[in-house]
DNA sequence: AGCACGCCGACT
DNA sequence: GTCGGCGTGCTC
């Protein structure tokens, strides 16, 4: 029986982020445990706090005679919590980040604010009526009420919270209005059908889903070794398409019939209106959804709910992982290869990485699934440490995987045709619209034109914040799309008052702009972060494109994310190259999940999907692969290279990015990192070096790779790299970043 | 974070 | 001579 507690002591301060030692009390031996909740004497004054056992150990660290006693155990934080501070306790080894930094991330923040519902107020009356409404509170001199109705002169739904705030209202003089059936109050929770708008409820019994063969061997797999009490992780590889979430349906069913939790988690974007309902029908009130617009509150709220029991299956993006079920059977973890699983916040964690740990400590299942996986959970399913399931075949019948045509544009330009189109998605979209069928054109860059430069010194406009050119949008601003940085068009040169001033380059908006004068008879849709910037922006578009209200949508990355269009036949890539040659060792990998993502959006009906890739370097083997749909050519082709030049998943790579608004003392800490890292053999190093962009909303960034065959290196010259910062007072004032790759 | 100790200026 | 500024350092 362990004699000594190692405690975190809950304060957040970085100088008490490390674990004290207690001694525990006779009466508390055995009901302590790794995790436990406890009350503790400390500094000074004997301050009674709260602390997290992290450790338990018979030997004393510390003088005994200094070592206190825990004066009391918090009953309430046993069992779920405690797995979840072990995950804490692992993520700041893992990540480099404080026990309380990692405590705060896996545990839900209580606000001490009763949870407040986001709620909205509608305007339910004409643009006409509105009016009179407006000239009679200003005839009655009821300010507060006139205010409010003007704002409706804008928007016809504004947030609650933001009114009462921003306009000194009461509710005393939105009822009124209420009752006359000028306005109403509600409270919106995401999922709500935004045309019929009723809200989920507990679910019809769906009939029964048949699943096809390779479905069923995937579900059956897994669940036969679930029964024979084998816990591990397993990829299921299916093409798009091919029906993973009735795979998952088929584990989450058997999972939860045993009395045990799952947790789903999928990225964001694929978190639709759709989803929700698919689930809802099968699950009922079992199952719960979060997304990242929920407050602390209410994420406390549908936490406790899961503690609780009230639900049994959470579905939701990363920080769904920390759901305290206190009998976690199950992790999914849909689309892994997608980038939003690893935080950009500090615990910089993955959450691919961060499941497998929290699948281990509470004898879970770890299920991963992709069309496109990433390569490092490839090679693990390859060697046999994952559990492999691929399904080759598309679940709806008779659909089956598009016909994919890539057009050398070098060949097109050649022959005369400067025209964004190629001749042949030209004549294909004209086709097409002829058929009534719909039409996805994917151009990975927003905004009107990628920058505006001058004809007469060959300048291009920057911006003054970042090492970027401005793109030019369609409201004649010249906006920043790193830091939001915005100004209006100028009409002269600023260096050198030429009047020539061009755009050169292709963006969503002016796509949007040649289709409607190409086929004048087309809806169009456009999907960027510009259109979709505004609450229900997305949902929006997307349902009136699956409502066939347009025949054509334009977007970017965001529109080639699982979204399932029935009438789709004809799936456009204006520019297949644009991120193929980013600096980062990923670029190949990113293109080939993204082209065979948008070229998936084809043909989900009986109807034949064509694809057409645009590209000017067809020959790449991450265009050809892309399009043969040919995930195992596209693996050995870039293992080949990531093995030539050691890259992940060869080895382990941490990357140290220094910013700071001096450029010297960037260049003064990276130097000194720098020489810290040279001293451990063990590790190569490539650099330092100015990062991509370097100068960022005015920070100016120095980047250094390590890589080595020893995740334990990197984790030994970060904690070096940090101490030696620290104490020669170089880290005052910039910001230092290490990231993970393996 | 708190709370101590500690070493210098303006006051009873 | 004392009261008090918050700089530095410690808390099992």
């Amino acid at each position: 029986m362990p004699e000594f507690a190692d405690v975190i002591i809950d304060i957040t301060h970085e100088k008490v982020d490390r674990p004290f030692q207690y001694r525990i009390p006779g009466q508390l031996k055995g009901a302590l445990r790794v995790g436990s909740q406890v009350e503790v004497p400390f500094g000074k004054g004997n301050h009674i706090r709260t602390g997290y056992v992290v450790g338990l150990s018979d030997r004393a660290e510390f003088d005994p005679a200094r070592i206190k006693a825990i004066s009391g155990i918090c009953e309430k934080g046993v069992s779920a919590e405690a797995q979840l501070i072990e995950l804490a306790w692992w993520m700041k080894e893992r990540y480099g980040c404080t026990m309380n930094q990692a405590l705060k991330t896996v545990l839900p923040v209580k606000e001490q604010v009763r949870r407040q519902e986001s709620r909205f107020i509608r305007c339910l009356i004409s643009h006409k009526q509105l009016e009179e409404a407006i000239a009679e509170a200003a005839r009655k001199k009821y300010r507060a009420r006139e205010r409010l109705l003007r704002s409706f002169l804008e928007t016809d739904v504004i947030p609650y919270e933001m009114a009462a705030g921003q306009l000194n209202l009461t509710r005393a003089s939105i009822k009124p209005l209420e009752e006359k059936g000028i306005l109403a109050v509600e409270s919106e929770a995401f999922f709500r059908d935004p045309v019929s708008g009723i809200y989920r409820d507990g679910g019809k019994a769906e009939p029964e889903v048949c699943l096809n063969e390779e479905q069923q061997a995937a579900a059956e797999g897994i669940i036969r070794e679930y029964d024979q009490g084998i816990r591990k992780t397993y990829l299921i590889h299916g093409v798009t398409g091919s029906g993973k979430t009735e795979v998952y349906m088929e584990l989450i069913r058997h999972v939860t019939s045993l009395g045990k939790q799952v947790i789903l988690l999928i990225p964001e974007i694929a978190l639709t209106y759709q989803t929700v309902l698919r689930f809802t029908r099968r699950f009922g009130r079992r199952v719960s959804f979060m997304n990242s617009r929920l407050s602390q509150g209410e994420k406390y709220d549908q936490f406790e709910r899961a503690k609780s029991g009230d639900v049994q299956i959470m579905i939701g993006p990363r920080s769904a992982l920390f759901t305290p079920f206190p009998n976690l059977g199950l992790i999914i973890i849909d689309e892994e290869h997608e980038s939003a699983y690893k935080s950009e916040i500090t615990p910089r964690y993955h959450a691919r990485e961060a499941a497998g740990q929290r699948a281990r400590l509470c004898g879970a299942s770890l299920v991963l699934g992709s069309a496109t996986p990433s390569l490092e959970t490839f090679t693990r399913a390859r060697h046999g440490i994952y559990g492999y399931f691929s399904i080759r075949k598309r679940a709806k019948k008779n659909s089956v995987l598009p016909r994919v045509h890539v057009v050398d544009m070098r060949q097109e330009l050649k022959e005369g045709n400067r025209s964004i189109f190629s001749r042949l998605l030209y004549q294909q979209m004209t086709e097409t619209l002829e058929r009534k069928e719909q039409i996805m054109l994917f151009l990975n860059r927003r905004g009107y034109s990628r920058f505006l430069s001058c004809r007469s010194c060959g300048e291009a406009m920057k911006c003054p914040h970042c090492d970027v050119t401005l793109t030019l949008h369609q409201n004649g601003q010249l906006v920043c799309h790193y830091c939001g940085y915005q100004v209006p068009r100028p009409s002269v040169c600023p260096s050198c008052g030429s009047p020539y001033l061009a755009p050169f380059g292709t963006g969503t908006q002016k796509i949007e702009a040649l289709v409607k004068e190409a086929f004048p008879g087309a809806g169009v849709l456009r999907m960027d972060l510009d259109t979709t910037s505004k609450k229900g922006g997305h949902e929006a578009i997307l349902s009136a494109f699956a409502d066939r209200q347009a025949d054509i949508l334009i977007g970017t990355q965001m529109i080639v994310k699982g979204h399932d269009f029935p009438a789709v036949t004809l799936v456009g890539i204006l520019a297949a190259d644009l991120s193929l040659y980013a600096p980062d060792y990923r670029c190949g990998e990113k293109t080939f999940q993204l082209l065979t993502q948008a070229a998936g959006r084809a043909g989900r009906d009986a109807r034949a999907g064509q694809v057409v890739i645009q590209s000017y370097s067809p020959e790449h083997y991450c265009i050809q692969t892309a399009a043969a749909q040919d995930y195992e050519g596209f693996y050995a082709r870039e293992m080949e290279y990531r093995r030539l030049l050691r890259y992940p998943p060869v080895c382990v790579m941490m990357t140290l990015l220094i910013g700071s608004e001096r450029e010297e003392a960037a260049a003064a800490a990276m130097e000194t990192a720098a020489a810290q890292a040279k001293a451990f053999q063990e590790a190569e190093l490539i650099g330092p070096v100015n990062a991509p962009i370097y100068k960022l909303n005015d920070i100016y960034r120095k980047i250094l790779y390590m890589k080595s065959e020893n995740y334990d290196i990197l984790i030994k010259i970060r904690n070096q790299v940090e101490t030696v910062l620290e104490r020669r007072g170089l880290s005052r004032g910039i910001s230092i970043q290490f990231d993970f790759y393996s």
